[in-house]
Formats: C-alpha cells, sequence, structure tokens
RNA sequence: GCCGAAGUGGUGAAAUUGGCAGACGCGUCGGACUCAAAAUCCGAUAUCCGCAAGGAUGUGUGGGUUCAAGUCCCUCCUUCGGCACCA
C-alpha cells in the first residue's frame, strides 16, 4: 500500500521547485498544444467535484501531449469580477479585491492539491488593471469602429440588484444571479453591435468541432429567418413595413397587426378614430410586459385601429388594421400580414375579434385550425384565390410573387435574426471600468491608450446609487475631471463580467506584455485554442461572445483565426449520490475535493471522476466508486513495486495486451474517452497479474500511459524503476501494429441470426476454409441435422450466419 | 408548441463501420489465506425454466428494413437541456 500523503506532497512540492510544467511559448521547435479550461468564478465555496472533472480531462490531455513532444499551453485564471464579491462589499465595507484575492488563494491552492499541470507563471485575475487594460482597450476599438455605441434600448432591469442585465442573464423572468425580478425599461445603455456579426457567426458554427447541440443552440439564439420586407399603403396616405417569411400567402391577408410598443402606431395616432381606446391598450401593453410574459401568452388580446384601413399590396384589398400585444415593436418592422388560414397565431386573432379567413394554399381543413407552412412546404400544395399565382405550388409562387412585388418596387428580400444588442453595461462597482468621458456638449470620448488601465477607485460605500447609475457615481474627484483641456465626467457604468471571459484566451499568451494584448507573433502561433473543455450552461452567453469578439479582433488583424476554440467539450455534472445536483438543498449529498483529497488521495480523485462514465454525461456520486479507484491504485503499486515481477526479462504472453493497452490508451485519451481507457489498463493489469514476469519495458510504459491520469504515484513508481528525472516529458509509448495481430481469429456461428458456437480459424481464412470448419462443428452439426441450407453469410474474421428451413 | 440530447443488468456503464449485448468497475455470492476478522488473491454473477446438458426471453413502447438491429427507418411514451406569440 502506497503512501498518498507522502508522495503527493513530495511530487507537489518538486514541480513547483522545478516549475515542470512552465510553458516557453517562444520555443517554436516542437508543435504547439493550446489545452484550455473555462477559468472559475472564485467563490467563497472554494472548487467543487465538477470543476475537477473539467480540469482533470484537460490535464490529461495536457500531459500525454507533453509526452507526444508537443510544446503545450495550459494555463489558468479567474473570473473575479462579479456580485458576490461586491455584495460582501458593500456589508462590510471592505474592498471586494479583498475577498476576491484571498478565494483566488484558496482555489490557487485547491488547484495545485489536484495536481494540475497548469502554467502558473501565465496565471490571471480579470479584476487585475493589468488584465482589464486590454479589455479597455479592445472595448475601444470597438468603439471607434461604431460597435460599442450609447444607445436607448430597451433593457433588462432588475430593481434588487440595482442593474441591466442581458438576456442570457435573465432566466424565466428573474435575474441569474440571485433570482430577482427583472422587468423591461427603456435606457440610454452602451451596447455592443452583436447583430451586426449574426451571420458571421452562422457561418462559422460549421467551421468548428463543438457537440451539435451546442451549435444549434446558438443558431436558435441568432434566430436567422429570411424572409420578405414589404411596404403597406395606408388608405388617405402613409405606409408602413411588414416582414413576412411566407409571401407565398399574401393574397390571404384579411386585416394587419401593428405592435402596441412600436413606432407605426405612434405616428397614425392623430388619425385615429378611437384614439381613446388605442392609447388604453398600449398603456395597458406596457403594464402587462413587466409581468411574467407567460400570463399573458393565453388570448389574443387587441382592438381594431378605427378610421385607418390598409391596402394589400398586391390585391389592392382593402383590410382593417388592429393592435395586438403578440406582435412585438423591436423584432423584424413591428408589423406583421395576417392570414388567419395559414398562420396559427392570426388564426387565434381572428376568432377571437371575429375576422374572415381565406383560403390560398389547399389541402388543409381551415375550418378547424390554421394550415401553416410547415405542413403545406415541400408537399406540391398549390395556390388558390391568387390571381394569376393560383394553380402554382407553393415554392414556385413564393419565388414569383416575391420577384413580382420587388420589381414593382415595393418590397425586398432580407433577414432578420432574433439576436439583440449585447447590453454592456452594469450599474455596479465591481467591474472593469468602461474608458468612456462626457463632454458638456453630450458627445462622448474614449481615453487615450496612455491614460489605460482606467482603474476603479476606493470607495467608502460600494452600493449602487438609488438613480439607477453605479456607487461610481458618488466619487465626484473621479468621475468630475478636465479631459482634453474640457470639462467632462467619466462613465460610471462598468462592463459585464462576459465581457472580462470574451478573450481571457488571448492574454494567457503572452500575459506579461503592457505594450499590447499578446505579441503578435504569438498569436499567430497559438491561435486558436486546440481543445476548450468547460460546462454547457455558456452555450449562448459567453461562448458566442468571445467568438464575436474574436471574429471582430481578426478583422483588424489582431489574430490569425475567426474562430477562437477549434474543438470544444461540455463536461457533465457531478450529481450527489441521491442522482440530484449537489447544492444548498440537499447539503449532505455534496462532495467537497479537499475532504476526497485527504482521504483517498488527489490521484484517486482524478481516477475515479475519468471512471464515473463519459466526460459529457451527468454522472451520480459513488463513494464505494471512489474506493474502487483507490482499490486499482494500490493493485497497480503491489504489482510495479512490491512483488517483484517486474524483471529485465521478456514475457511473451503479455506483449499483445501490452500493444493494445498503448492503442486503446492512446486513441481513448486523444478522444476523451478516459472511462475506456482506464478500463483497458485495468485489463492491462488483471492480465499482469496473472503472470510472474512483468517485463521492466512493459511496467515502464504502462506507468507512462497511467501517468496522465494519476500523475502523483506514477511519478514515484518512475522513480522507483530506477529514474531521477520527471516522467512528465518522457517520450510517449508507441504501439507495434504487428504485436496486435494474430494468427488465429474467433468466429462467431450464428444459425437463422441466432449464436450457437465459435470457432478458430487462421487469420483471412477464405470463405470455403470458415464454412468447412464450421460445419464440422458438433454443436453446429446438431443444429444443422435434417434442415435445408438456404443461405451462408460469412463475413470476414468476424461471424458466420447459416440460414437453414 | 418548436428544436436538441438521452432511455441497456441489483448498480456506474461498455459495445470504431449494422455482425457473439452487458467489457471494466461497484455490489452480491462462493473459495483460498487466517485461531478469527480485516486486507489481499482466485472464481461466479442479465432474467426465467432445468439437477444438468440445454432451452426460452432480453437494450423505454409498438411496427418496419435486413441473413443479422442497442445501432438504420416510422409511431408512441418518459426524462433532461434550450427556445417560446420571432411574423
Amino acid at each position: 500500500m502506497y503512501n498518498k500523503d507522502e508522495i503527493e506532497k513530495k511530487w507537489r512540492e518538486y514541480w513547483e521547485k522545478h516549475n515542470t510544467f512552465a510553458c516557453d511559448v517562444y520555443d517554436f521547435s516542437k508543435p504547439k498544444y493550446y489545452c484550455l479550461d473555462m477559468f472559475p468564478y472564485p467563490s467563497g465555496v472554494g472548487l467543487h467535484a465538477g470543476h475537477a472533472e473539467g480540469y482533470t480531462a484537460t490535464d490529461i490531455v495536457a500531459r500525454m501531449k507533453r509526452m507526444q513532444g508537443f510544446n503545450v499551453l495550459h494555463p489558468m485564471g479567474y473570473d473575479a469580477f462579479g456580485l458576490p464579491a461586491e455584495q460582501y462589499a458593500i456589508s462590510t465595507g471592505n474592498h471586494p479585491a479583498k475577498f476576491t484575492y484571498k478565494n483566488i488563494e484558496t482555489f490557487r491552492e485547491q488547484l495545485k492539491l489536484l495536481g494540475f499541470s497548469y502554467n502558473w507563471e501565465k496565471e490571471i485575475a480579470t479584476c487585475d488593471p493589468s488584465y482589464y487594460k486590454w479589455e479597455q482597450w479592445i472595448f475601444k476599438q470597438l468603439y471607434k469602429d461604431g460597435l460599442a455605441k450609447e444607445v436607448e434600448v430597451p433593457v433588462n432591469w432588475c430593481e434588487e440588484l440595482g442593474t441591466v442585465l442581458a438576456n442570457d442573464e435573465v432566466i424565466d423572468g428573474k435575474s441569474e444571479r440571485g433570482g430577482y425580478p427583472v422587468v423591461r425599461k427603456n435606457m440610454k445603455q452602451w451596447i455592443i453591435d452583436i447583430p451586426k456579426y449574426a451571420d458571421r457567426l452562422l457561418d462559422g458554427l460549421n467551421h468548428i468541432d463543438w457537440p451539435e447541440s451546442t451549435k444549434e443552440i446558438q443558431r436558435n439564439w441568432i434566430g436567422k429567418s429570411e424572409g420578405v420586407e414589404l411596404e403597406v399603403e395606408i388608405v388617405g396616405g402613409g405606409k408602413f413595413s411588414i416582414f413576412t417569411t411566407c409571401i407565398e400567402t399574401v393574397y390571404g391577408i384579411t386585416f394587419f397587426v401593428i405592435a402596441p410598443d412600436g413606432k407605426i402606431i405612434q405616428d397614425l395616432l392623430p388619425r385615429v378614430e378611437n384614439r381613446k381606446e388605442v392609447e388604453e391598450y398600449i398603456k395597458e401593453t406596457s403594464f402587462k410586459s413587466n409581468m411574467d410574459r407567460t400570463e399573458l401568452n393565453k388570448g389574443k388580446t387587441g382592438v381594431e385601429v378605427k378610421g385607418i384601413k390598409a391596402i394589400n399590396p398586391i390585391s389592392h384589398k382593402e383590410v382593417p388594421i388592429f393592435l395586438g400585444d403578440f406582435v412585438l415593436g423591436n423584432y423584424g418592422t413591428g408589423a406583421v400580414m395576417a392570414v388567419p388560414a395559414h398562420d396559427q397565431r392570426d388564426y387565434e386573432y381572428a376568432k377571437a375579434h371575429n375576422l374572415p379567413i381565406v383560403e390560398v394554399i389547399e389541402g388543409g381543413d381551415i375550418s378547424k385550425q390554421a394550415f401553416e407552412k410547415h405542413d403545406y412546404l415541400g408537399k406540391n400544395c398549390k395556390l388558390v384565390n391568387s390571381e394569376e399565382f393560383s394553380g402554382l405550388v407553393v415554392e414556385e409562387a413564393k419565388e414569383k410573387i416575391t420577384d413580382k412585388l420587388v420589381n414593382q418596387g415595393i418590397a425586398k428580400r432580407v433577414n432578420n435574426y432574433k439576436i439583440r444588442e449585447w447590453i454592456f453595461a452594469r450599474q455596479r462597482y465591481w467591474g472593469a471600468p468602461i474608458p468612456v468621458v462626457h463632454y458638456a456638449d453630450g458627445s462622448t470620448d474614449v481615453l487615450d491608450d496612455a491614460d489605460l488601465p482606467l482603474e476603479l477607485p476606493e470607495l467608502e460605500d460600494y452600493s449602487p446609487a438609488k438613480n439607477g447609475s453605479s456607487a461610481l457615481s458618488r466619487k465626484a474627484d473621479w468621475v468630475n475631471i478636465v479631459y482634453h483641456g474640457k470639462p467632462a465626467t467619466r462613465e460610471t457604468s462598468t462592463m459585464p463580467g462576459s465581457a472580462d471571459s470574451s478573450w481571457y484566451f488571448l492574454i494567457y499568451i503572452d500575459p506579461q506584455n503592457d505594450k499590447e494584448i499578446a505579441d503578435k507573433k504569438l498569436l499567430d502561433h497559438w491561435m486558436p485554442v486546440d481543445l476548450y473543455v468547460g460546462g454547457p450552461e455558456h452555450a449562448v452567453g459567453h461562448l458566442l461572445y468571445s467568438r464575436m469578439w474574436n471574429n471582430y479582433l481578426y478583422d483588424k488583424g489582431y489574430v490569425p483565426c475567426k474562430e477562437p476554440f477549434q474543438k470544444l467539450v461540455h463536461q457533465g455534472m457531478v450529481l450527489g449520490a441521491n442522482g440530484i445536483k449537489m447544492g444548498k438543498r440537499y447539503p449532505e449529498f455534496c462532495v467537497n475535493p479537499n475532504d476526497v483529497v485527504k482521504q483517498y488521495g488527489a490521484d484517486t480523485l482524478r481516477l475515479y471522476e475519468m471512471f464515473m462514465g463519459p466526460l459529457e454525461a451527468d454522472k451520480p456520486w459513488s463513494e464505494q466508486g471512489v474506493e474502487g479507484a483507490r482499490r486499482y491504485l494500490d493493485r497497480v503499486w503491489r504489482l510495479v513495486i512490491e512483488d517483484g515481477k517486474v524483471k529485465d526479462q521478456d514475457n511473451p504472453n503479455l506483449e499483445k495486451i501490452y500493444h493494445q493497452t498503448i492503442k486503446k490508451v492512446t486513441e481513448d485519451y486523444q478522444s476523451l474517452n478516459f472511462n475506456t481507457a482506464i478500463s483497458q489498463m485495468m485489463i492491462f493489469t488483471n492480465a499482469c497479474y496473472k503472470e510472474d514476469v512483468l517485463p521492466k519495458y512493459m511496467a515502464e510504459g504502462f506507468v507512462k500511459l497511467l501517468n496522465p491520469i494519476v500523475p502523483f504515484i506514477t511519478e514515484e513508481m518512475w522513480q522507483l524503476l530506477g529514474h531521477d528525472n520527471t516522467i512528465a516529458y518522457e517520450p510517449w509509448p508507441v504501439f507495434d501494429p504487428a504485436k496486435i495481430v494474430e494468427d488465429m481469429v474467433t468466429i462467431a456461428v450464428s444459425v437463422n441470426g441466432k449464436f450457437k458456437a465459435r470457432v478458430e480459424v487462421p487469420l483471412d481464412a477464405s470463405n470455403e476454409e470458415v464454412m468447412q470448419v464450421v460445419k464440422n462443428n458438433d454443436t453446429v452439426k446438431r443444429n444443422l441435422d435434417g434442415k435445408e441450407i438456404l443461405k451462408e453469410i460469412v463475413v470476414p474474421n468476424k461471424i458466420v450466419n447459416i440460414v437453414v428451413k
């Protein structure tokens, strides 16, 4: 039995003293491998079992790649700005940095305890001014290119937190952090124009190795729809536009619906006959939009805009206009053509307000429900009631109608996107300051490079100001300055946390550089990240924002690739032993990695978490599983160190399985199938236990294979096998294909598809030879007795199936 | 409602391209060692019938394709994740 505490301490100190895992980024002589983890938010509770899982996975790959001769960049840092530290500061009066750096220290210690081979010399924290200096610099470039700007937009306002939130920070109408109510409100805000990159972000998804489900989530979030924007004339002057993806149904328009919160109705108001009623509905809607949305998805409310008719642009029929809150002011044009026969929402609205329904596409039963596009597309359905287009198949009609309207100059083909601007300001203290000044004339300017970083000043009171601005706004001597000879006030909002994590993978490459984000030569060499591992919860936040910033920096020539993360893998959740997510609800089922290390050792924790199941799956914790992992390490220790079987002597019995193990483990590490790699090593260990001699070269090769998963014990075994250097840069074992092939293969024999027997035949034997052996087998004979053979299928080296009657 | 992922023994899970379902581990049972226990080592372990040889059933449901289906196609059910009046 090995002494885990002694061994782990010894090697932790060795690695630290020798800087074993430092990465010389300027060494271009070896191929590069950039292996990245999503950096943690340094919370007060420390690292959890889920962190350990993802971080072990990348560590295994990083360690293997080093042994395979790659120069490996494997950095770690801390996503250190955030609300918990600020809440702590507000309640204690201490600076949030104090709390944050204390937590970072705990995290660092835990990470080292677990034996992760990070490049510690490249560690960063986002709250460090030397870090956010470059974030402010990137903001500045975005500002100068018109991609970062201050605009009046509807935002998600959280009263409790005193700040606005991005769409991905709002879950079911509540703030992601804290669960406080969030309401819609118009405010002047800093935004990043991410919709400008919508098409490129969609296209980029086709060129990266990411989980299909995550790509799909991003596609849905971007929400591109291709359609037609169409001008609609109003009787008696004026016009408005509608957007539709179903122009083929244009003859079926029986009314239009415009958004109560949009601009169109405001312009029409003076001509509205029932103005009072309309204004009342607008007011009602603005009030409603502050309520839980699901509540108002029930019925189709609305009022007619009396006294104003619109003209169907193609049939020139006059139809009424309605207000309806199912039409959104900030999507498309804020108005829709209503074709109740072929759109379920329009259908319900028409029924609710007693409006006509005109069928223009054959094939459905519109007395019951709308015959929608997913029902009629691709099914050869034809148009009716559509003048010269009647009788055409939908797909053809779509093109012809569009052409006609475009030629008339009243329509154009356009794309619409669901993705909204990235709301970029938070009215909070603990974030990177936005490097902007406002002049008295209302103009704004970004700070000169020489004035970056703009550091956070220390305050007496960190709580947000009541007027919806941050605590910084109370610091008069910081806010009011003279800039470029003119009196100015500083922007008091700070950047969101998602900004901090949108580019951190770049600074790791050259963290001490104060002249630029990173040496261009280094960025060209090291980007993109080869492997990125982290939780799936960042699918539309961090992972989309990072892609946009990287695309932008590519446009500006700063980075060599459009996409920052070539391969992305999500680790699953480590659940409690009760199968439920670890958390406050069932504290008795929470697992603290430190406790596991204390009781079983870091190697055991790493081995167990990798053996639990596939990396991507959610897996319940099992104390007995942990014990099993520890038992295996003891078993390996006995085999290699204590049993005296390791000799400078060959053992042909083990040759095949040894080479198979090298092959399987190498492939499985590469594809992140750690559970099956471990099972193969267990099979090898079991085989060794049956032998009296374990050749020394096999023992050494096996220890190398095991090293990435359990680095401490394998370093010790390597030393005890007679080496005085670290195993970390020893060449990775290579298998010999000749040693894996067999002379004889076992073939399964089935009769009528049911397995009956096994036969041994020479490798690559001819079908005739195989069938001869098969038919001599007693069990097969018995099963064929008195039956007529209809067919014989021989799959070389695998299986034989005989069909009989 | 729409989009996506998944459903395999008592249990965590394996099963490269359709080719012996359940590798490996946990648990359980048995054996060895021991005065005994623990630890360790060896063996058994999908279910049902059978003393056994052997047979039957079996990858959420129901169908289909195929010599052959956990794997491919269709139907439905359940769980999880995402989106949700997006025109």
